[in-house]
DNA sequence: CTGTCCCTACCTGTCAATTGGTAGGGAGCG
DNA sequence: CGCTCCCTACCAATTGACAGGTAGGGACAG
């Protein structure tokens, strides 16, 4: 086969809980969706808990890949930032759906420990890339990039739940532009 | 009774969803908190989506009456946007919950029309609000206080979400002091 | 005052569907 | 043979929902 069941799982299962969150995943559905049958998935997973911490994980890989991309053909670091927020926008343009980490940060109460951590390591990593460019960029010194990072991060996970519970694009470009205005992102 | 069934079950069920969400609410969970039986709260609402609702319009009808006394206290429209981030402050004290609807916004896909409804108004009410105040302060002109009123809500919305996903009260703090920092809010 | 009627506020019992998970088997390959 | 990969056939628990019953109280006619 061209792409393993295990990679076809994960994808399925990515796409699943960006619209229905972790709570939202159950083997059946899934194994539809790959085509094989649900006993299946525990040949790869051991249980549920396992294949959620796997999604998030290989979520906040590929967003990694994504943000290295960015930097890669963008040297110049205002550009970069510029560009932040179209990784959140592709979601909503993919049915409306919204960042697996910030849903799963809101069934925080529900999930077990091993995907808490990947929920978590999925903010460092872009808490980490987004200190570094502001830096590079010349917005904020070294003491707080962090704390602005985080404030940007926060800001568009809050800008991308607000433009689902609309299903409107156009309501999160505002709400980016507003950031830009208000001197939260730069011009 | 000091307080009837129908007003015990709101409450219960808004403690509920504010932690696991509007797939989190169960009617059994519900009847024990409450002290009646499952199938009696049907006698109080047809169906889970009414329930829904009935909670969700709840909500923000308190919310409501909570941004009114902080206007009613404060005269001074900066020291009301001061304020406005202790409203979602709070539900993290309450044992790292969050906004109803800023958890129902993630489950969106998965929502009776009449819960979105709800839902909604809930933005709207705060959007009204934050944009009055922002009026009144001259911090924004009437063009632009509706596009800078819903950028403090998401951001807001979206600091909670992550202060949740590490039950750390302290980092909601410090992003609410970023925002300000950065000009987003009024310093 | 009394019997009838209907309402509210619950209850018991049950159902069908969905869920995560398990036991054990089989086909094919090295 | 042993390993990978996947299957059929289950199970127990949970869930929203429903049917039908009952205790108590108020209203009102006779």
């Amino acid at each position: 086969m061209s792409t393993s069941s295990k990679e076809a799982i994960l994808a399925a299962a990515k796409r699943t809980a960006m619209a229905h969150g972790y709570s939202g995943l159950n083997f059946r559905t899934l194994a539809d969706e790959v085509g094989i049958k649900a006993a299946s998935i525990y040949h790869y997973f051991p249980s549920k808990a396992d294949l959620g911490a796997a999604v998030a994980k290989r979520y906040w890989e590929d967003i990694v890949d994504d943000l290295e991309a960015i930097s890669a053909e963008s040297p110049d670091p205002i550009r970069c930032l510029h560009r932040y927020p179209g990784i959140f926008r592709t979601s909503l343009e993919n049915g409306n759906r919204m960042c697996l980490c910030s849903f799963m940060a809101a069934e925080y109460d529900d999930l077990p420990d091993a995907v808490k951590t990947e929920v978590q390591a999925f903010a460092d990593v872009n808490v980490a890339w987004l200190g570094r460019v502001l830096i590079e960029a010349g917005v904020v010194g070294s003491v707080e990039s962090e704390n602005r990072a985080r404030a940007i991060f926060a800001a568009i996970a809050g800008a991308q739940l607000m433009a689902r519970s609309r299903a409107d694009i156009a309501l999160y470009d505002g709400l980016i532009d507003s950031y830009r205005l208000a001197g939260l992102l730069p011009r």
